[in-house]
DNA sequence: TCATATTGTACGAACATTCAATCAGGATAA
DNA sequence: TTATCCTGATTGAATGTTCGTACAATATGA
């Protein structure tokens, strides 16, 4: 049983890094299978297919990245600084998991990607979205539609983590700050 | 003469349509052909390999979005008036060039990106660079890094414009002017 | 002894690329 | 004008490779 968890993750690990370092199609099952030290055959043990591998590995990414997010949540604390703390989880997990980041943003521009997933997936961040729209309600921030406000928060920090990747830029925790003070000038009403 | 420009033209818009629709992968280069009307050993008359052809599709493409969005440039404005205006235009080409959008996508985070030719078309925008660089100067806007700036204007048009695409929006020409106002309070001093 | 886990090979399909053969049409020579 | 030649354009089948997946065989452990 132990030992299912195990080789089942490590497979999902393996096509996790091989597929953020040479993309779907640069990722054959047989590297994987390297990577993560098992046989070629093994992977149809637990997996149907690529389509089903990669799918189980978009849903179990987003997962973690949302528990990680909604770790830190409080949600007795006032509105702007819960948004706040939002933001700065995402770029703090954005930028500490890079793999992930690229993961998820070849997935969304893939043939691999499903609408029925991304609507499955979306829910793990309900709380999240109910923060800002309660923020919207009481007049807090700005009466823009809901993927406006997410562009402005998932799509920028991931945007920005993958420069980070490429060192195309130093994202030090004080710029962070100042970039999310941006972002706040940008959504307050 | 007319003829291989006509020929090689009709490859390249194939092969935008049939990657921005099925990725990388999922476009053969005979299918290329197929779409395009030519026969499959042609394509190598006019480009060296399928990574020639997509460099070549990526510089294209860039260089179209650039001419565009430089063609109602005007440097004699007000720098505020400039940067809206860019954005304005920037938004507007996502908008209508949705196949562009995600074919551009796509490659900077696909196996075939290459920092070399990045590095080339990043200079078809020098101007609009700019145009961030002297403003930030005149201390009209934040002291931010450019990639921050440059985050804050293609990459959230470019998201939004796929979200667009997919359906997942409806971005009328108000809701993209009180984007564009939403963004100038982010970036202002 | 039986179900499940695991292996490594093998098969068929798809793919990028090559190439010998053909075509088109302009230049040249008679 | 007509015949000949030549060069680049174009074709489509052939090639070699890679890949996803299936499977028969073996191992494991309860």
């Amino acid at each position: 049983m132990n030992q299912i968890k195990d080789k089942r993750t490590a497979i999902l690990e393996a096509a996790l890094k091989l597929i953020s370092e040479n993309g779907f199609h640069g990722t054959a099952m047989s590297k994987v299978a390297k990577e993560a030290g098992v046989s070629a055959g093994i992977i149809y043990h637990y997996f149907d297919s690529k389509d089903d591998l990669i799918d189980d590995l978009y849903r179990t990414v987003k997962r973690k990245s949302a528990d990680t997010v909604l770790e830190s949540y409080d949600q007795s604390r006032p509105l702007r600084a819960q948004i706040r703390q939002i933001w700065e989880d995402i770029f703090k997990y954005c930028l500490r998991h890079p793999q992930e980041v690229i993961f998820m943003e070849q997935y969304s521009t893939s043939p691999y990607y499903r609408a029925e997933v991304e609507a499955d997936v979306s829910q793990y961040f309900t709380p999240i979205i109910a923060c800002f729209e309660r923020a919207r309600q009481e007049m807090i921030i700005k009466d823009l539609p809901q993927s406006v406000i997410a562009t402005l928060t998932l799509n920028v920090a991931s945007s920005l983590a993958q420069k980070q990747a490429a060192g195309l830029i130093n994202l030090t925790d004080e710029l962070v700050e100042r970039i999310i003070d941006a972002l706040w000038e940008a959504i307050r009403e």
